[in-house]
RNA sequence: GCCGGAGUGGCGGAACUGGCAGACGCGCUGGACUCAAAAUCCAGUGACGGUAACGUCAUGAGGGUUCGAUUCCCUCCUCCGGCACCA
């Protein structure tokens, strides 16, 4: 065995032996005892930094660590290779995307090889190529079979910077987009929807089935889908003959509604501007606000607004009362109008006070009396007593709230309805690198989905792909010209293309049969393998990808595609790693805009691959984020040298063990070595827990170093060095380091073993429950809860005795003496606590 | 405003179910080796007092429950994330 460690030079060539001899590969054959660890595609950008490198070791660790305990091991990787940086990048330096993403692509599996992050490559999947997205099309197909795809025109968010409209999941803060950071404003277009609101309830619903999803993430997801139960109403509005449908979740106070309020972009907008003697100032109202950007809208606290002059009837008391139109009412929740009550409500409050508009109390809070409406400071929104609302006055609001629901649908004037704040997913998207829609429009047929014998409809590569906000597929004749499937007449192709999270939504399936070319998996081997297992990947996607996952896999579910309705049983999401920008001058996420990049290649190229994966791994605990620190590598680096000398000075020990697997004898051991052993013991349990207990590879490392310095110490202080308890314990640390420092545990094992055979195919360390006790416990003595001195007790050292031993501690006695003792507190090897006064 | 999460040495962070606060690592200080340096090894390292034994204080702030609280409860402060004119 070589003196000194030397990470370069055994790097490669394990390496070269993991893709060799394929030990990542799985077949779908084996998938019993399966795990299916799953690490999200990512998009293929130029280089990595230790900051991306995180989510992958994690990955990495997790299949390894898996493997170590026998299962068949499912890490597959792909590239989500569509998407509008590639096409950005490839205006700004003309370089086609597709040869921009292959490159990228080759680049990053090249740098993931030199973190030793390996994955079955025979699986990998690239949703930009043909026989990927072809499936993708399919997808959209099953969706349009189903009723799930559907064309509308609609006010839909528009990135004027993408050029391109985005589904609200992309549109993020105060109305800004998602990638770009642009302010989103509204464009009515024609374009095509997947419909989640149909999944609304179940994708709620079963967020109560994902027991090992983080709960932020399940939060944040319930609060996107934003379930509200409340009654829809119908107001009379004698003006047009025609009902004005509004949703409240207060019918509660439906007696103090004082006036209605519509969003400007309301359909009956336009009717009143028909008839309306003052038109022109309702249409000036309606064109100002309508001409804001989201952004300014939102911003805008002030709550404007115009009279109509339209009067309308409360349904239950049959006050007439006036029609407003606000830019506070959205036409994107509920049906867009709303029944105002000033008193209970405090932005309908505000703009009452604004307008002069009556204020009717109908709730009295119970302890304290609203004097007059008046007086009134704000609105009173919580509970209390109904009064002027006829036959309910002196109902509690628990009670009324269900009582008035019942008389709105007996006397059929509404009825109960739920809410959600979900809107459907909007999927076309006006650029070129991305999966084209299948559908073709023939004026006699109307519209044609493409049939699936005709898939994939091909991305014609030669095109000006120049974003003006059209589609660059609507400039290319010979992709739009077409004929009709049904009639065989001409007709055009649709010319937009799939937002890129489409792609995205389902390929963790295409990993099991990447391959197919006549279905975009089988459902026989998918159902083998998912649920996946694990799923690990950024917190970022928590609504984005995971929503429309969780949708897709419950429409193919439903198609009876999948035996699932869930994809990922457990969800982990990884911190970020970061570094102070030099730019900025705080502490941000690593990124190339923010200057703070750390790149892998020269700390490989110094300390070795697997130096910077314990690092990685050694920075914090892996959900949190964590600031990057090239000291903190010097650490991992010297640990692992140490180890090195520790296992090349103690060689013969451990190839005593290794060959023997002798067990050990307890009337054989010394007292320091049982220590040791109990020592052992004690760490492999903790490393375990540690890792199966939320992945905390910072604290499993940590006991490795302790249980490393404890051997140290023991070998530096004893005569005798040649024990079979040092074999045992080398043994085990280079299989408990093998899933954080693979490089290093192969070579140090292929050495010790001489039988070529990879450390991956052994097996994780068990530890023996009967060394989990260290002969003698040291027993903290507390007198009134302050720690006084510290006894020396075995297991079966009873109360009695150790009060016995404080006699004999002067510390403690110096506490005791002239004292009464009050009471004793004994917590069986852990603590005594002496009362006393 | 609402809903999550967090706040512990000079720094990153430990602490099972309420039981010795600061594991492990970084940094720093001193020492050994060396002509010297690097590397390595050894010792020390929360603050204050004390030669020391030891004592007092200390887990964002203030209260409470308890023999005992970083951990549980209440009030407040700060930071991060999500949602937000959602009727």
């Amino acid at each position: 065995m070589q003196e000194t460690y030397d990470a370069a030079k055994i790097e490669k060539k394990w390496q070269k032996y993991w893709l060799d001899k394929k030990i990542f590969e799985t077949n779908n054959s084996t998938s019993e005892n399966k795990y299916y660890c799953l690490v999200m595609f990512p998009y293929p950008s130029a280089a990595l930094h230790v900051g991306h490198g995180r989510n992958y070791i994690i990955g990495d660790v997790v299949a390894r660590y898996k493997m170590l305990h026998g299962y068949h091991v499912l890490t597959p990787m792909g590239w989500d290779a569509f998407g509008l940086p590639a096409e950005n990048a490839a205006i700004k330096n003309n370089i086609h995307p597709k040869i921009s993403t292959l490159n990228n692509i080759k680049k990053m599996k090249e740098q993931l090889r030199e973190w030793g992050v390996c994955y079955d490559w025979k699986r990998e999947v690239t949703s930009c190529l043909p026989n990927y997205y072809k499936w993708t099309q399919w997808l959209f197909l099953k969706l349009y079979e189903n009723g799930l795809a559907y064309k509308n025109f609609a006010y839909v968010n528009w990135c004027p910077s993408c050029k391109t409209v985005l589904a609200n999941e992309q549109v993020i803060g105060d109305g800004v987009c998602e990638r770009c950071s642009s302010g989103v404003s509204k464009k009515p277009l024609d374009q095509w929807f997947f419909k989640i609101t149909d999944y609304a309830e179940r994708l709620l619903q079963d967020l109560d089935k994902l027991d090992n999803w983080p709960t932020r993430v399940k939060t944040m997801q319930r609060n996107w889908i934003g379930k509200s139960t409340g009654v829809e109403l119908n107001f009379f509005i004698e003006d047009f003959d025609t009902t004005l449908k509004c949703f409240t979740t207060r019918i509660d106070t439906i007696f103090g509604v004082t006036f209605m309020v519509i969003a400007p972009e309301h359909p009956l907008v336009e009717k009143i501007i028909e008839i309306s003697p003052e038109k022109e100032k309702i249409k000036s109202f309606v064109q100002s606000v309508m001409k804001e950007s989201e952004q300014e809208r939102m911003s805008e606290t002030e709550k404007r607004g115009v009279n109509t002059g339209i009067r309308i009837t409360n349904p239950v008391t049959k006050e007439k009362i006036p029609l407003w139109i606000s830019d506070y009412v959205l036409m994107g929740y509920g049906t867009g109008a709303i029944m105002a009550v000033p008193a209970h409500d405090q932005r309908d409050f505000e703009f009452a006070k604004k307008y002069d508009l009556p204020i009717k109390i109908v709730i009295q809070p119970k302890d304290k009396e609203i004097v007059s409406s008046k007086e009134m400071a704000a609105s009173w929104e919580a509970e209390g007593l109904q009064v002027n609302s006829g036959q309910f006055d002196g109902l509690h609001t628990d009670v009324s709230k269900d009582k008035m629901a019942d008389f709105v649908e007996e006397n059929e004037i509404g009825k109960r309805t739920i809410n959600y704040r979900l809107r459907d997913w909007l999927i076309s998207r006006q650029r070129f690198w991305g999966a084209p829609i299948p559908i073709i429009y023939c004026d006699k047929c109307g519209t044609v989905p493409v049939p699936v014998k005709d898939l994939p409809v091909i991305l014609p590569e030669d095109v000006d792909f120049k974003p003006t906000g059209e589609s660059p597929l609507s400039y290319v004749k010979e992709f739009y010209d077409t004929t009709c499937p049904k009639c065989n007449g001409k007709a055009k192709r649709d010319t937009e293309t799939m937002d890129t999270f489409v792609d995205s939504s389902w390929y963790y399936l295409r990993y099991i049969n990447p391959n197919d070319e006549n279905s975009p998996f089988n459902t026989d081997d998918v159902n083998k393998w998912l649920p996946v297992d694990q799923y690990i990947g950024g917190i970022e996607h928590a609504i984005l990808h995971l929503l429309y996952s969780r949708f897709i896999t419950k429409v193919l579910f439903d198609c009876k595609h999948t035996g699932f309705d869930e994809p990922f049983a457990n969800l982990f999401t990884q911190g970020m790693i970061c570094k102070k920008s030099p730019t900025t001058g705080k502490l941000e996420k690593m990124s190339k805009s923010k200057g703070n990049v750390v790149s892998p290649d020269a700390l490989i190229n110094k300390y070795g691959a697997d130096t910077v994966r314990l690092y990685t791994l050694f920075i914090g605990p892996p959900e949190k984020d964590a600031e990057w620190s090239d000291q903190g590598v010097e650490g991992a680096s010297r640990f692992l040298k140490r180890c090195w000398r520790m296992f090349s000075e103690n060689i013969d020990s451990i190839k005593e063990y290794l060959s023997t697997k002798k067990e050990i004898e307890d009337s054989l051991l010394s007292q320091k070595e049982k220590d040791l052993y109990v020592k052992l013991n004690k760490t492999v349990k903790k490393i375990t827990e540690s890792i199966e207990n939320g992945f905390h590879f910072n604290t499993a490392i940590a006991s490795i170093m302790e249980f490393f310095n404890d051997l140290t110490e023991y070998i530096r202080s004893s005569d005798n060095t040649a024990t079979i308890v040092i074999g045992k314990s080398c043994a085990n640390i280079i299989i408990l380091l093998a899933p954080f420092v693979p490089h290093f545990s192969e070579e140090i094992w292929s050495i010790l073993t001489d039988k070529g055979s990879s450390v991956f195919k052994a097996d994780w360390p068990k530890y023996d429950e009967r060394y989990l006790i260290e002969d003698i416990i040291e027993i903290p003595v507390q007198i009134n809860g302050k720690l006084r001195g510290v006894v020396s007790a075995t297991q079966y050292t009873t109360q009695e005795e150790i009060f016995e031993l404080c006699k004999k501690n002067d510390n403690i006695v110096k506490y005791i003496k002239d004292k009464i003792i009050k009471k004793k507190i004994y917590v069986p090897k852990k603590l005594l606590n002496l009362v006393v006064v």
